[in-house]
DNA sequence: GGGCAGGTGTAAT
DNA sequence: ATTACACCTGCC
């Protein structure tokens, strides 16, 4: 059966799925097809070994499955809806004294920073780079489906940095990477024979494993700063993508073109150890609410 | 079918 | 020091 996952950190489900910091989630129907417009959604994904369902309703998060006490520990720690110093509610509490949050916030309360596998993460955001997530998930899982350890009928783990070190280029290009196929090769390569130690970067500052990051090819500023914020902790990291820039300048500086590095400065000032959220309600908001 | 979106590396000022 | 352009793919 299902366990209800206290909630108290605010954590909206569909917004964390969604927000572009994850690419192995999906949407599915539960229950009857033949009745969709009553049936409540489940978000499937892959948590490490684990092919992990959830639900979320007004009573809470169920975990449909792994129903275990190890899965159900894992899973809590990932989403973030353990009580720590830095949970969603807590964290909009702090945000909202800032006038233009305030506003966004009502439309993006609840989105939770995970905590993912930082050797995932890196792979995922050098695919990331100048493209889309559609496309990304469908690279992602393309490396999954054929370099990674098959979990259930069509599902399969992110692959191993060995192996996908020691993929061909050709298997890498059959995944559209395009040319950034080199840039995952080279990094697959530095894990694996750990010249790039993901865990001592998640124990460095934030300045220290920054510099780091920037001197693997194909990471570049907005790169290393995701790698930083969804697989490394670093909170206060701001990556700036076409989306965040957008909203920083119409919503702070009256529409006013910046230079990256001066609204890089401004978020570091304005939000510091929580820049990393305000990012993420920025990028949302964005992305639902300034199209156009 | 041409145009465009999306970060980084490189070569040009 | 900043700026212009190429890079691959998929979608309109």
């Amino acid at each position: 059966m299902a366990t209800l996952l206290p909630n108290t950190a605010g954590v909206d489900l569909r917004r964390t799925l969604e927000s572009g910091q994850a690419f192995r989630w999906r949407w599915d129907h539960l229950g009857s097809p033949v009745s969709p417009g009553s049936a409540a959604q489940v978000a499937v994904g892959v948590v490490g070994r684990r092919v992990v369902r959830l639900t979320q309703d007004g009573r809470g998060i169920r975990l449909l499955s792994p129903d275990t006490p190890e899965a159900r520990d894992a899973i809590r720690r990932y989403l973030g809806v353990v009580p720590r110093d830095t949970h969603p509610r807590r964290v909009e509490m702090t945000l909202a004294a800032d006038v233009v949050l305030a506003r966004v916030l009502p439309h993006t309360a609840g989105i939770s920073l995970l905590a993912q596998d930082p050797w995932e993460v890196l792979i995922s955001f050098i695919v990331s780079q100048n493209n889309n997530i559609p496309k990304i998930m469908r690279s992602i899982g393309g490396l999954a489906r054929t370099l990674g350890e098959p979990l259930e009928t069509g599902v399969s783990a992110f692959p191993t940095p060995e192996r996908l070190a020691a993929a061909y280029m050709r298997t890498l290009a059959a995944c559209s990477l395009g040319y950034r196929a080199p840039y995952v090769r080279t990094a697959a390569r530095l894990v694996a024979d750990g010249r790039l130690d993901l865990a001592a970067l998640a124990r460095m500052d934030h300045g220290t494993a920054r510099e780091a990051l920037l001197e693997v090819p194909g990471i570049g500023e907005k790169v290393g700063d995701c790698v930083l914020l969804f697989g490394l902790g670093h909170h206060a990291a701001f990556p700036i993508d076409v989306w965040v820039r957008r909203a920083v300048e119409r919503l702070y500086f009256k529409g006013r073109t910046r230079r990256l590095r001066d609204i890089q400065a401004f978020a570091q000032e304005r939000f510091g150890p929580l820049a990393g959220y305000a990012q993420q309600h920025l990028f949302a908001y964005a992305r639902t609410r300034l199209r156009s």
